[in-house]
DNA sequence: TTACTTGCAAATGATTTGCTCTAAA
DNA sequence: TTTAGAGCAAATCATTTGCAAGTAA
């Protein structure tokens, strides 16, 4: 189920960068969670098994992770940015009562960028489609 | 072209809102403009026309004509939020080399909705649809 | 007249960075 | 052994907020 460790390294490695310990327990936080957390989160968790890790560093690894394409960001909407430990492409839905962020199990809409590529001009490299609702239990807490 | 101020002074008092100078000037340099810019653009524009005015009244006022659907938020993807003074829903595509945000003329798919729902069990909303890719001008300066 | 708004400055929240010491390769 | 990375704290950047004075309705 997890990546090899050997895997990791050598996403890494192909970036200039080492593996850690601590980069190690950030992936594994990441991979171990559906929520889709922000540095903060992932902060009070690595710290439960490795009370001195710093936030700082938390930040930088997200960021190196991010650029070895281990984990993805997900920075539209909210105030402070939220991780995914999944890279394969899927969308998200966010419930707009109570934050919570969800994966949707829909294959990627390719076309879309076809027809985007045709009436813009651009080279279209990629999308991010985000959507909005209500989720099931805010929806029956609304009718109560 | 232009909205007619009773309009704008209509929207604003539905959510019990005054149309101020400030307001106006705000909403008119968005107006005016193709480029999607952030709240600190908007204020040196603004600062042009009134120079008092302040970089804390410009954000309350991109709250204010936001909240009064006035003018629409993107703050997706780059570290500050860009606004938008069309309402009418469209999408955007941003150029990964230089950061140009433009409008795309394809009508809103509100299919992916319907596909959305029938997935989550949540009451969809809305969504946002993002793409990315190289501009016409970043690409022929590529391939010098 | 009376709330709502402004300008100003200080506060906040998220993220980044400089520096010294530590550890991966 | 060499150089990237960690921890800590200070810095930065975008945005928000408290307050006294100004102004739209």
């Amino acid at each position: 189920m997890i990546e090899q460790e050997e895997e990791i390294r050598k996403k890494l490695a192909e970036k200039g960068y080492r593996l850690t310990k601590q980069r190690q327990v950030v992936l594994e936080v990441l991979r171990g969670t559906q929520s889709h957390p922000n540095a903060d989160w992932i902060y009070q968790e690595v710290r439960k098994r490795m009370p001195n890790v710093s936030l700082g560093t938390i930040y930088r690894t997200l960021n190196v992770l991010k650029d070895a394409g281990l984990i993805q960001e997900l920075n539209y909407g909210s105030s402070s940015r939220r991780y995914d430990g999944k890279v394969t492409s899927h969308y998200h839905i966010t419930c707009i009562k109570c934050g919570r962020v969800m994966d949707i199990d829909l294959p990627p809409f390719v076309e879309l960028e076809h027809r985007a590529e045709a009436v813009t001009g651009f080279k279209v490299t990629g999308h991010r489609l985000e959507f909005y609702g209500i989720c099931p239990e805010c929806y029956s807490s609304l009718k109560r």
